[in-house]
DNA sequence: GCCAAGTGGTTTCATTTCTTACTAAATTCG
DNA sequence: CGAATTTAGTAAGAAATGAAACCACTTGGC
């Protein structure tokens, strides 16, 4: 059975056959190692190097809504990962920062990570995966500008 | 405020947010102008390039699951955009096919992809998208694969 | 041929995700 | 100042997605 050329050289679909085929294997690992969906992985990362964060900053350092960077925090707030300090400039809003145990699973987590993507991109070189960088943050500006 | 380097480096966190971003300007589009969902679309363009199929071959055809293609087949059903034939050589499954105005709407939707296409990856010369096309072939397969 | 195991397709149910609405605090502007 | 508007965060209802169970038919072995 041949593929469609249509659909098999369609460059969005491409782009979303890889990204999924990409996201499951990582969420499935952080999920069994240290039960994190890959938002709340993305809020630690974030909160990991540099510092305390409002959700609202949360949410455009990583480019999700802000339900669900509100979701993510509950969730890791419960884990005792993240703690929420008042924010003395804005009443409406908290701190958030990571707790001792949130420091020391980040720490655990990020070599974890960045083993996965070597593993998971090992199919190319430095200058192939920082092209792809470049690539990739380009289509993602372009696209998010025209909503 | 800076980006975290740690989030905002990392390659499958660029990789889903440019996913995301086209995936949701393709949607959108597709929506207002034909009422079609991204998997309704996909079953179409490969209907509409390669004849007849099962829903067990479009499954592999458009890397979806059973379940995601049942439904969308049973939405293009209602919406007379194909038709289902018994199949001779398997009485479980049907053989589906494009309607005549099922056709009709794919002769107007393959354009319109392929400019949203252009549109989206205009930042890329030819050569460029042949690279990107390529390698994101190869990372599917990789992560497809170690699952 | 017949039984066991496997497969295509569908349904159901639980989970996730998105949208909308709401609350409380902050900002704007007369 | 004080009313009107905006914004951060949260909650609740609706819709989409995924996993598991299920049915009907087929296939493989005896």
């Amino acid at each position: 059975m041949k593929p469609s050329p249509q659909l098999a050289d369609f460059l969005p679909y491409l782009l979303s056959v890889a990204s999924n085929a990409v996201s499951d294997r990582i969420a499935e690992r952080y999920q069994e190692r240290f039960d994190l969906k890959i938002a709340e992985w993305r809020v630690m990362a974030v909160l990991g190097d540099s510092g305390s964060h409002t959700q609202r900053e949360l949410t455009e350092l990583t480019l999700m809504d802000k339900v669900a960077v509100n979701r993510a925090c509950k969730s890791l707030s419960d884990k005792k990962f993240i703690l929420r300090r008042p924010n003395a400039d804005d009443g409406r809003s908290h701190l958030l920062k990571l707790t001792p145990e949130g420091r020391e699973t980040f720490e655990q987590i990020m070599p974890l990570a960045l083993q996965m993507e070597t593993r998971l991109f090992d199919a190319l070189d430095d200058r192939e995966k920082a092209q792809l960088k470049d690539v990739l943050r380009k289509i993602a500006a372009h696209a998010r500008s025209s909503r």
